[in-house]
DNA sequence: GCCGAAGCTGCGAAATCCGCAGGCTTCGAT
DNA sequence: ATCGAAGCCTGCGGATTTCGCAGCTTCGGC
């Protein structure tokens, strides 16, 4: 029977029609855009041709794809660094435990500068935050004058970092 | 006495002779490369010819020393995503407590696939390991089968993420 | 059937990238 | 003091890439 050609045929058109996931407002992959993004990941300044080749597409056609990528915000291209390169020398991931309401603390602790990188988490922490700072000054400024001068962070644990070993931007690589 | 000025000259002088940190292997940056790195931190595309307008270089200039900071391995040019919209739908923190060398721990985790981020600390945990899983289960057999597997690995204490809030890369642009 | 939206291709013009030769300065050695 | 090597910058021409646009096809709605 043909029931497989249909249903591989209705899986197609889904794919090509719907461009949002039904759970979220976050945009749909299919399986060439997922291609794109893993050459971007190995080199971000690749070029559109050699990334055409590589993902059986024209120049053009994968331009227009990076292009919608970066509009809906589905991926950046950004030059990455290591802190202690460009003189930030202490860094802190620090666990927060909150009464009330823990996504006004996150939003808060997401609009200032020296935050890097706020989770909201289940376990023994609420939220997660990471602090990169330029000295020891400078983070315990932020940890004891900003951080916990929130109302309602009841208390905080700090875990200051001692070397850094893997930081990898390889989602979809693998 | 001059010594004042003595050390200033021979400062200067290690800076521009020696592109190393003398603690560690890390290179130094002067402040062009520090605005070139911001320059791609805000559009990893952008290209020479408006970098080197921004910093005051050439833009041949600008390529070589592009050229080298990713020689160097001071910064990459790398396509970043939002893991969810990619597939990966569980990931989590983790808190390790260790008995021996740590570092080989840390080496052990870095190894691994799955761990996007490994950092050593200071405070309760020895190290600090992020981990991007496609699944409950696949989170599951992570932690339990191969984490928690490693010699040496006294305890462990997951962080579940539930929202993430906040997530930069814009060391320096602020 | 007809129309609009979405996505891909092909192509020519403009912009960018790239390699290289040459100039300038610093630094160490003779 | 002079010389040579090294490091870094500029300028330039050719190769490559990017960019905008017109046209084609598919698919779903009316």
């Amino acid at each position: 029977m043909h029931s497989e050609a249909v249903a591989s045929r209705s899986a197609e058109h889904r794919d090509s029609r719907d461009p949002r996931d039904s759970r979220n407002g976050t945009p749909h992959l299919d399986a060439v855009s997922l291609a794109i993004i893993e050459q971007l990941q190995q080199d971000g300044r690749r070029p559109y041709a050699a990334i055409g080749k590589a993902v059986g597409l024209s120049e053009a056609a994968v331009r227009q794809r990076v292009q919608k990528l970066l509009d809906q915000g589905v991926m950046q291209i950004v030059a990455v660094t290591d802190p202690l390169t460009v003189g930030f020398r202490r860094q802190a991931m620090v666990g927060i435990n909150v009464e009330g309401d823990v996504e006004a603390i996150a939003d808060a602790l997401t609009d200032m500068a020296e935050v890097e990188y706020v989770v909201m988490t289940a376990g023994s922490f609420d939220i997660l935050a990471e602090i990169v700072c330029e000295d020891d000054d400078h983070l315990l400024d932020v940890i004891n004058k900003r951080i916990r001068a929130q109302p309602g962070v009841r208390s905080t644990e700090s875990f200051v970092y001692l070397k850094l070993k893997k930081q990898t931007y390889m989602w979809g690589t693998r």
